[in-house]
DNA sequence: AGCTGTGAACCGTTTCACAGCC
DNA sequence: GGCTGTGAAACGGTTCACAGCT
């Protein structure tokens, strides 16, 4: 064992090797060596055996790892036996579009709340979910136990939005829109801005390709 | 100056600089110091000088930046200048609200096509694109000296189609598919995993909180 | 022989701390 | 006095490399 801090990358790429050790299960291979799991993640077999190595020792030498094994090893680090309660904030296109996303709930993320400033979508149902004012927010989040949340607001909105959230007890964020969001040491913020990751990679390659001068 | 390398995490701060900056410069403040812009965007102040000294000294010591001058010279650095055309290919919930996204146009960037296979699709039009058949892909990504691009297909299609947006010239791939796409060295992929993203801040606040068990 | 688990080395990035400039 | 620019130190994470298990 090991009780040393676990990088967050760590904890992020665990999701990864799930996910494949899910489809390795699904068609009946029993075992599978750190260095083919991490060709298959385009990771180091070293990464893979370090990542595995923070919570105990469930290789074995010589064969590698039981997928069987490893699969509900890694469901249970994870908390995949928990579903977890999520508030939608901003249900413009964007937040529309992930409404109506099946991926979350496979994934035990439950969009149990989604709130708008405009009228004209008050009221309006998206598989299930009511969208309400964000007057009702405070009461919703607190009342449905709501831990996790998707801001999807426009970005001069954002910040008021995120303090309300947080004063309702809400304690992630996943934030869509383009600014750089104060909040407190423990609520945990994760920037989605999909504009500067496409420029930021369009950077590394500008030299070599072929942007038009405006 | 500088010639070491830069690292990618700073080019990503330059794009957020530059947006506060913008925001100064509109209400016309002429000056702003390391330690300012470092709270504004929550980082520290060294940060802020470390990250733009990579790309000379136009800071004034005693008084901090010109703002007016900054925003020109990340503008500079950053080739604002230009425009990129994206290609998006997965025209599904996600894929449309992206096409409708005005966001990345306001960057430089511009969704000059999109892709689908679901023959229902192909010919609609949103935002001025008109949805054409993956087989179409290579000769208009040629055609189009498209080097950037947006992947939201589902999982099981998304390296096919990786695969066949990267032969045809395209250089980096803004991922929304929850697998590890397999390309060559000199392409540029950022995955976005929505739930991935979630329940890795999930993960962290897990102790303190309320995941319901299933 | 094959593969894990893990200290140690390494590397990239951030933070410190201070000399130098306005 | 206030603030920049930047080497040096600290940090965090990845890779190396090998002892030890099966």
């Amino acid at each position: 064992m090991n009780n040393k801090k676990i990088p967050e990358a760590t904890i992020s790429r665990l999701f990864v090797y799930l996910r494949e050790v899910t489809e390795l299960d699904k068609v009946n291979i029993r075992t599978i060596s750190s260095s083919d799991l991490g060709e298959r993640t385009n990771l180091s077999d070293a990464q893979v055996r370090k990542d595995l190595g923070y919570f105990g020792q469930f290789g074995v030498s010589g064969s590698g790892y039981a997928v069987g094994e490893l699969k509900q090893s890694l469901e249970k680090i994870l908390g995949k036996d928990k579903t977890w309660n999520v508030a939608m904030v901003g249900v413009g296109h964007l937040g529309s579009a992930l409404l109506t996303y099946s991926g979350f709930s496979r994934h035990g993320l439950e969009i149990v709340a989604a709130f708008d400033t405009d009228i004209r979508k008050i009221g309006k149902t998206f598989e299930n979910v009511v969208i309400k004012p964000i007057d009702d927010l405070s009461k919703i989040v607190a009342g449905k136990n709501i831990s996790l949340s998707i801001l999807s607001v426009p970005a001069r909105e954002a910040q008021d939005v995120a303090d309300i959230l947080i004063e309702a007890g809400v304690k992630c964020i996943l934030n869509f829109a383009p600014v750089s969001l104060n909040v407190p040491e423990h609520v945990k913020v994760k920037d989605m801005d999909l504009s500067r990751e496409l420029e930021t990679l369009a950077y590394f390659v500008a030299g070599k390709t072929n942007g038009k001068n405006k």
